[in-house]
DNA sequence: GTGTACACGC
DNA sequence: GACGTACGTGTACACG
């Protein structure tokens, strides 16, 4: 039996286009129906898995209704050119799936729809339609269904004749006679005037016709009813006439040339790596053909290691697949270079004096994914090493730190080179990852080397073309190797000092427990906010301000509005705060204190952040308390690992407001941070106009708010929630800011004329952010974008400047034989563990590496404080 | 295991 | 006029 597919190319592609946000690939193009299309297609052929299949497609501007009436669609909106420049590329994608299309010239794809399935009905077939345009259900016959896309892009509901008559009581022919009668307002049919699709179905079910209903005028009740069909008899019979689907389209077509062909993997694959479909692409991934390549891939498992193997520039797999690489073991080593490629057992590899020497050599360089693991890992086996000048995880995200997934295997597809599996398709995931057997483990190794290897050349290609080589290879690179010091060096935690504070909070929480229990009048658990809501807004009646999706919301904004109207208010809010440290941080940093050095070793992520900051993982040590004095004596634990030493930190002052400064030229915010001025103070003295002795506390407030939301890049909304003003107070506040500092307010036009053009936003270092959404018709992502693309050249270039005093001091530490060891970052504070004898020297140096490592139009300011503690170093 | 609510830092 | 609004990480709860 023939089963014929037929698709509403047109109506599919704009539902596809209005249904996905303006999604657009590296080169700008946009995708979104393309890619909607696509999804649409595939999941119909899986479906339907049709013998026969063809898609229809509008020809030009005029079809033969127009000579019937003239202003047949007109009024639509145009076809929007980001859909538009679409359409063609769907044609290819159709070409690769083998995919017959047709359109034909002054008929409507409709009408090519309505003659095939008429066909194929004569001969028996079966046949099913699909689009988003309700006018085709006029076709539905027990051999012909029609299935409407709903919303979205994979929600379909299917018509047979059943189904029709449930939905509107009529026949599906009739669906003409409904249109004749109420128009169709997309298509301009005009109907009869004051004739809806509830009137439409009454007349319908009474008289079955247009003609029907217009012979029958006189029985029908209703004067104004009488009049509006008597006066539009020949435009409903007109409508009629439009609505209807012509059959007999001139196609010199055999049915039998629409068969649904095989069609080549490697053509799709190639157009959906050039279109960026990376998860239709998995789809796609074939591994007989990656096997194929993997075949001519010889290695040699090498037990010793030989000099001459260790060639410059050589790959360099270190394979540690626990997530947490200071506690993972290596499973195994891979060498890839122009002589070969060497699988070398880890212990083999650790053993050999001349691995050692190569790796700790500068001068041979290496290629390597995620240096840092590799540097970590083997830090922990006392080998050290050097001479990395090419990381593809690195590379991968200054290329584009939005790219959803930096794992080789990810980087190589992308990149057309499938030679390499997912290390979960390999490993397993989850509980079941287990060591394979070792000649999957080499032959995966070898594969991910390859790619390393082969792709080393054209990652940095790119990244000269987008300027971007000097920031990887002379700060990102070396950075990577700072960090993974860092990382391994650790910082010791005083466990006693922890527990102490844990004890006494603990004793505090069973308190505040009590108390909160008989004030509530019965027992719940405290740390559930779906139990906790009830409680507070049903049963003891307190007004609930705002909603989650779940329920209400017992947000600590929430609890603070309603303070003064319960007194369990304020025991909630200490419960939660103490709650928070001793889960967060008592519990949490006694659980990874290293069993071995008795330090906390963090993991910070190079690579994942949108700005270039770093981020830390387990545990993060970038969001230890500061704020209030209950939490901040947890720095109380963090101290030196040797015995006389001092903890030091020092901070940039006011980076971010010194980068604007910077980049926007503005007079008034670098004559601030020229005469050294309080920045919070001498805003509010702009905005409000006042002098220096005028500076209200609340003036100030206001204006640090403001400073916060242009570093931040917050709304004007954000703004009057962390002011507690209305929002057109908080646009007023923006306002006068930007008056006050007229060139921030041209840097802010300018920074988006810009992103608008290229399509991305760099720091003064060149690192990179795209804003696909600058252009967005939703305008929440449209207005999130534009904040982005004013905020991100300002907290990423903040976050170059640290990253590069960090490369500096840790040289400068190196060449002066400074026993001194940086431990920590905090995006614009650096933590050192500092002997006795050198505190004096760090207090003076750091700062001054912090503050000439870029020249800006305004002074760099760094503030530096030490003491026995991270506590003390304020 | 996954999603949601909340809270911490910058 | 509504939309739902800096980022990243971690914990606890509550769902399957």
């Amino acid at each position: 039996m023939s089963k014929l597919v037929l698709l509403d190319g047109n109506s599919i592609a704009y539902r596809a286009f209005f249904a996905l946000p303006l999604l657009n690939n590296d080169k700008g193009v946009y995708t979104n129906a393309i890619y909607g299309f696509t999804t649409m297609l595939l999941k119909i052929l899986e479906d339907e898995d049709p013998s026969h299949v063809l898609v229809a497609f509008d020809a030009g501007k005029t079809t033969f209704r127009h000579d019937t009436y003239s202003e047949y669609k007109s009024g639509r909106e145009k076809t929007p050119s980001e859909l538009s420049e679409q359409l063609p590329v769907i044609r290819e994608v159709l070409d690769v799936f083998k995919v017959p299309y047709i359109e034909k010239e002054n008929y409507e794809a409709d009408d090519i729809i309505g003659t095939l399935s008429k066909q194929a009905e004569e001969e028996n077939w079966d046949v099913r339609i699909y689009t988003g345009d309700r006018d085709l259900l006029q076709l539905v016959s027990p051999r012909v269904h029609v299935s409407f896309i709903k919303k979205g892009i994979t929600n379909t509901e299917l018509y047979d004749p059943d189904a029709i008559r449930e939905r509107y009581g009529l026949d599906p022919l009739q669906i003409t006679d409904m249109k004749g009668l109420m128009g169709d307002s997309s298509d301009n049919i005009p109907g009869v005037p004051g004739i809806g699709e509830k009137t439409a179905l009454k007349l319908l079910k009474e008289y079955g016709s247009v003609d029907k209903v217009l012979e029958s005028i006189d029985e029908i009740s209703g004067k104004k009813m009488k009049e509006r069909l008597e006066e539009n008899r020949e435009q409903a019979k007109m409508s009629k006439e439009l609505a209807i689907i012509y059959r007999n389209t001139p196609l010199d077509l055999e049915l039998s040339k629409l068969k649904h062909e095989d069609y080549d993997v490697k053509e799709v694959t190639d157009l959906f790596r050039e279109l960026e479909f990376q998860t239709l692409l998995n789809k796609f991934d074939d591994v007989d053909e990656a096997q194929q390549i993997f075949d001519e891939l010889a290695y040699k498992h090498v037990t010793d290691v030989q000099e001459d193997m260790l060639v410059s520039p050589s790959a360099l797999v270190v394979e540690v697949p626990e997530e947490n690489y200071h506690h993972g073991s290596i499973w195994g080593i891979a060498v890839i270079n122009e002589t070969g490629r060497y699988f070398i057992s880890t212990e083999n590899a650790l053993q050999s004096e001349a691995f050692q020497a190569w790796a700790k050599d500068e001068s041979r360089e290496k290629y390597t994914f995620d240096t840092k693991r590799a540097v970590v890992a083997l830090g922990w086996n006392d080998l050290e090493l050097r001479g990395i000048t090419h990381d593809t995880l690195i590379a991968s995200y200054l290329i584009d730190p939005s790219v959803s997934s930096h794992h080789v295997s990810d980087i190589a597809k992308r990149r057309n080179l499938q030679v390499v599996d997912t290390d979960e398709a390999v490993y397993g995931k989850g509980a079941k990852r287990t060591k394979p057997e070792e000649k999957a483990l080499a032959e995966h190794l070898i594969r991910k080397g390859e790619a390393v290897y082969r792709l080393q050349g054209k990652i940095e290609e790119d990244l000269k073309q987008n300027e971007q080589l000097e920031l990887f290879k002379e700060l990102e690179m070396p950075l990577s190797l700072v960090l993974g010091q860092m990382e391994t060096q650790g910082i010791c935690v005083d466990r006693s000092q922890l527990e102490t504070i844990g004890d006494e909070l603990d004793g505090r929480l069973a308190e505040l427990e009590k108390e909160i229990y008989k004030q509530a009048g019965r027992e719940f658990n405290i740390n559930s906010p779906k139990q906790l809501g009830p409680i507070l807004f049903e049963e003891l009646e307190l007004p609930a301000v705002k909603k989650t999706k779940t329920g209400y919301s017992t947000s600590a904004d929430v609890l603070e509005k309603l303070r003064d109207q319960h007194e369990i208010i304020p025991n909630l809010l200490l419960y939660r705060q103490i709650s928070k440290l001793r889960s967060t941080y008592i519990e949490g940093l006694l659980k990874v204190i290293h069993p071995s050095t008795g330090k906390i070793h963090t993991m910070f992520n190079q690579a994942i952040t949108q700005t270039g900051r770093l981020s830390s993982t387990e545990p993060n040590l970038q969001n230890i308390p500061i704020r209030l004095e209950e939490g901040r004596r947890i720095r109380k634990a963090f101290i030196p690992s040797e015995s006389g030493w001092s903890i030091l930190s020092a901070d940039y002052s006011q980076i971010e407001l010194r980068v604007l400064a910077h980049i926007a030229d503005d007079e008034g915010l670098k004559e601030a941070f020229q005469n050294n001025m309080d920045i919070h103070t001498k805003t509010a003295m702009d905005v409000f106009g006042v002098g220096q002795d005028e500076v209200t506390s609340n003036m100030r407030r206001s204006a640090k708010a403001v400073n916060f939301g242009i570093v931040y890049g917050i709304s004007d909304y954000g703004l009057s929630q962390s002011l507690g003003i209305t929002r057109n107070e908080a646009k007023e506040f923006i306002e006068s800011y930007l008056k006050s500092y007229p060139n921030v307010q041209n840097y802010m036009n300018d920074i988006k004329d810009e992103a608008r053009r290229d399509g991305f936003v760099t720091t003064l270092l060149h690192r990179r952010r795209y804003l696909p959404d600058m252009n967005s018709r939703n305008f929440n992502q449209r207005s999130f974008a534009e904040r982005t693309a004013m905020n991100t050249p300002i907290q990423g270039t903040a976050a170059d400047i640290i990253k590069k005093a960090m490369v500096d001091v840790s040289k400068a530490l190196e060449e002066k034989g400074l026993a001194s060891r940086l431990l920590l970052q905090v995006h614009d504070e650096l933590i050192f563990e500092v002997p006795q004898n050198e505190v004096e020297i760090m207090q003076e140096l750091v700062p001054e590496l912090m503050e000439q490592t870029i020249e800006l139009s305004v002074p760099l300011k760094a503030d530096v404080a030490q003491g026995p503690t991270w506590y003390d170093a304020k």
